[in-house]
DNA sequence: CGAAAACTTGACCCAACTCAACGAACGTGG
DNA sequence: CCACGTTCGTTGAGTTGGGTCAAGTTTTCG
């Protein structure tokens, strides 16, 4: 059971290079633990003068934007071992919120220590720098997603990726995922409506490609749902050998 | 006509405070002038050991990624004071393509001394990081759009990005947008069939949101448009007092 | 000036949405 | 620890926004 800041060092080193040294420094870092039941907001559109950074320890978190009619997008999820808000770092206002999926445990960082950090320590900031870089890249897939694959492709690949993501921080096998979400969300995560997500879940079940027990799903064959999915996961960045080069 | 360089600090002064000296060192930066052809890559997915970061000074470029049956999304629209790939600087693999739309000017400079200018100047360090921001505000936007707004208000919403951009940066009024897309490519990046995208401009149109000659489109009223479009231009994070503080 | 690319429009179709009903699971208070 | 209300999941029936196909028409450009 790592600490807090144990876990952030181990998930920057996920992607990059991060010395001795410089985990000792963040091993340091002045923090405040937080715990927040499902559905808080832990950041409102619009909210300015943020002066935190949190850090995901256990649970999830997800970003959403709302349209006049209240229909919902739900921008990204967050799993233990991503920054919230490293936007907060550098931009004054939300332009989104941020919400508890489950009860989740995060720390906070000031923000004015945070840059400090990344300046006087490069390859913190370096590491910072990637993993603003790969949610970008996320997001961008989640364009493709959304924007051009069908629905259950839509929602096998966003299975792929939770799988993934969980098993390069320690959790889950990359073979199942516990669905903390409700279908509702998972819909608003990928453009879709519940009823929807149900039958495409519902096709995936019946033609073997996954294994549903409550909320928790297991893949029948990595093979055959990546396949599905149109899953690769070279958008994750998740090979330290290919980041922070030269 | 500012230099290529004079651009950049106009650019990053946009958003973000560049003190007289720093915006001296950016002038003096090495850097290599690159003329493309419409519809040239500049980066193709996959592709690796990118040593420079393209910067454009004149016409428009794209970043796409495809399906594996071939469909494309077009992720992002990139105009004059735009850095292409920032990203290349920390991540070592190309997720995605970067195409010339028009013919494009560009200047390359070094990653590794970009790198040490944003290290040595923090103030063009931070500068780099709110452009890195904006870019993902706009892609959880583009999320929004695409996942969960109907035809007529996904292209009206981005010729309303459009428009603000370029008037950012000096190009065009803010009332009106040369549209240099096919509307292939335009429905491409607002997940639409290039005939949808026919229909949603007849419909804007034919309701007096918008005027048409050729490709240049003009907005009866922002009011209006802007309405239709559901546009708020918060997410593009232009007011510079908002970035960067404390 | 002619060929190719881009735009426009109509007819038809289907993936995903809406509406609605019901069953299962879950949390809470008595 | 059970009762019961509420949220979540499931399924059917009918609708529709946007896709597909195809045939012109206009624009662009060599």
């Amino acid at each position: 059971m790592p600490t807090p800041l144990e876990l952030m060092v181990r998930k920057l080193r996920t992607r990059s290079s991060i010395g001795e040294e410089a985990a000792a420094v963040i091993l340091g870092l002045p923090h405040v633990s937080r715990i927040y039941d499902p559905l808080t907001y832990l950041v409102r559109e619009g909210q300015g003068d943020l002066d935190r950074c949190s850090f995901v320890v256990s649970g999830q978190a997800f970003r959403q934007k709302l349209t006049n009619d209240g229909a919902r997008e739900i921008v990204s999820l967050h799993i233990p071992g991503d920054f919230l808000d490293l936007q907060q770092l550098f931009l004054r206002h939300a332009d989104h919120s941020v919400q508890a999926l489950t009860k989740l445990t995060t720390i906070d960082i000031d923000r004015r220590a945070l840059r400090e950090l990344a300046m006087t320590h490069p390859s913190i900031g370096q590491a910072m720098w990637v993993d603003a870089l790969v949610e970008a890249s996320i997001y961008r897939e989640w364009l493709i997603n959304i924007g051009r694959r069908d629905g259950v492709t839509r929602i096998a690949h966003l299975l792929c990726e939770l799988a993934v993501r969980l098993k390069a921080i320690g959790l889950g096998d990359g073979r199942s995922c516990e669905l903390v979400m409700t279908q509702e969300q998972l819909g608003d995560a990928v453009g879709m409506t519940s009823v929807h997500v149900n039958r495409m879940l519902k096709a995936l079940t019946e033609a073997g490609v996954i294994e549903r027990t409550g909320r928790s799903v297991s893949f029948g064959s990595w093979e055959r749902i990546s396949t599905v999915a149109e899953f690769s996961p070279a958008y994750l960045h998740l090979d330290l050998a290919e980041n922070n080069a030269g």
